[in-house]
DNA sequence: ATGCATGAGTA
DNA sequence: ACTCATGCATA
């Protein structure tokens, strides 16, 4: 069909040290280990029930397609591990939910306040992108500019009172973290220096600018991402991957996330330079064994397709995504997963085609900062 | 840099 | 079943 040729679990029994490189096209190191011990294994996957090998391309569909009655099979071989953590594996795995539970939990609907701004007052005020009619007295922002969104789509935000998805009308009430987070009122205007390392109460310029900088600093001292993801997992217990400082950088997180993020990614920037030139010993620990389903190319007629009916229902339902599962020849799995990751996407601001080059500083020169400026990493 | 995927927590 | 945070695998 017209996802790769082998569709099949890649066991994964120990990856051999990385011999990760202090250079900026270091990104793909593990890929090489995790193809090559699928590689091997193609053969030995067998379905539970068929009793023989499937050399298909969709051994997991076509099951799901026939009566929904099993996933995608959990156990075929000795699941190894799930969590390849090296000295605090219950610490992060404790932070995390705790993290994210607090964050969760403290914007119920019944409570009149709201932790954070929406996660879409992304982009606003920067000395650059000025939408009109977005910025209200207080200072906050609340624009949600789509780019290709609302052509043919009459309505289809908000259906239903969720969380951020509606509410995103009322004023920003910070209660707890601990500190006035009130990010709005306390709004600095950036005329003088766009310059907090505070580790509150951070806008979304002040997000914009820290990620801007981070990513300068990062590259100047030669880490990578992957390099500053391992870094944080060995100093501070929370281990990150390179697509989540990616993410980063490139603001393409939510607001919450950032906010989290932001804290560490700072410590860390500050460990970094004043430890310029020790040995950041960092220890890496092999991913273990990990059973992922493959990942599912789709066409780009059929993601077309997709778009549509996103635009028409964001939110399909069981029914809905089934019929248009089988009308693109689709699973079912996977098209929900792809209007999940389309909404998500939808969150988190910033273009989905890409930065929006024409609407920063970045070309004609470069006012605010010196150095260089992104030598695409 | 991104697309598809997993999983915890929640509704 | 969805959201949200996060990441493997890939372009």
């Amino acid at each position: 069909m017209a996802t790769a040729a082998s569709n099949h679990y890649s066991v994964l029994t120990t990856a051999s040290s990385t011999p990760r490189q202090h250079s900026e096209s270091g990104s793909m190191q593990q890929a090489a280990v995790y193809r090559d011990a699928h590689t091997l294994l193609q053969n030995d996957y067998t379905l539970p029930g068929s009793g023989h090998p499937l050399s298909h391309a969709h051994q997991w569909i076509t099951a799901l397609s026939h009566g929904d009655g099993a996933p995608w099979p959990s156990s075929l071989l000795g699941e190894q591990d799930v969590k390849p953590i090296l000295q605090s594996d219950r610490e992060e795995l404790q932070n995390s939910a705790s993290l994210q539970q607090q964050q969760q939990q403290q914007r119920h609907p019944h409570l009149a306040h709201q932790a954070h701004h929406d996660a879409r007052a992304w982009r606003t005020s920067t000395a650059s992108t000025h939408i009109p009619g977005m910025a209200t007295s207080d200072g906050q922002s609340l624009v949600y500019s789509q780019s290709g969104f609302g052509l043919g789509g009459p309505e289809q935000m908000h259906h239903h009172s969720l969380q951020e998805e509606d509410h995103h009308s009322h004023s920003p009430h910070l209660s707890e973290h601990g500190g006035g987070v009130q990010s709005s009122l306390s709004h600095h205007q950036h005329g003088g220096h766009p310059e907090n390392s505070d580790e509150d109460t951070p806008t979304s310029d002040d997000l914009e600018q820290f990620a801007k900088q981070f990513k300068q600093r990062r590259i100047k001292l030669g880490f990578t991402q992957a390099d500053v993801g391992l870094a944080l997992g060995t100093l501070y217990g929370n281990v990150f991957s390179q697509t989540t400082i990616c993410r980063f950088e490139a603001l393409q997180l939510s607001f919450k996330n950032m906010c989290k993020l932001k804290p560490l990614l700072n410590k860390w920037l500050e460990e970094a330079d004043s430890t310029s030139g020790s040995p950041t010993s960092l220890d890496k620990i092999a991913a273990q064994g990990r059973k992922r389903k493959k990942r599912t190319s789709i066409e780009v007629g059929i993601k077309g397709a997709l778009e549509s009916h996103f635009l028409k229902s964001p939110k399909p339902g069981g029914a809905e995504i089934t019929s248009i599962a089988d009308s693109l020849q689709l699973e079912k799995e996977v098209v929900r997963v792809w209007f999940c990751n389309r909404r998500q996407k939808e969150k988190r601001m910033t273009p989905i085609g890409g930065q929006l080059p024409g609407t920063e500083d970045m070309y004609g020169d470069t006012p605010p900062h010196h150095g260089a400026q992104t030598p695409v990493q």
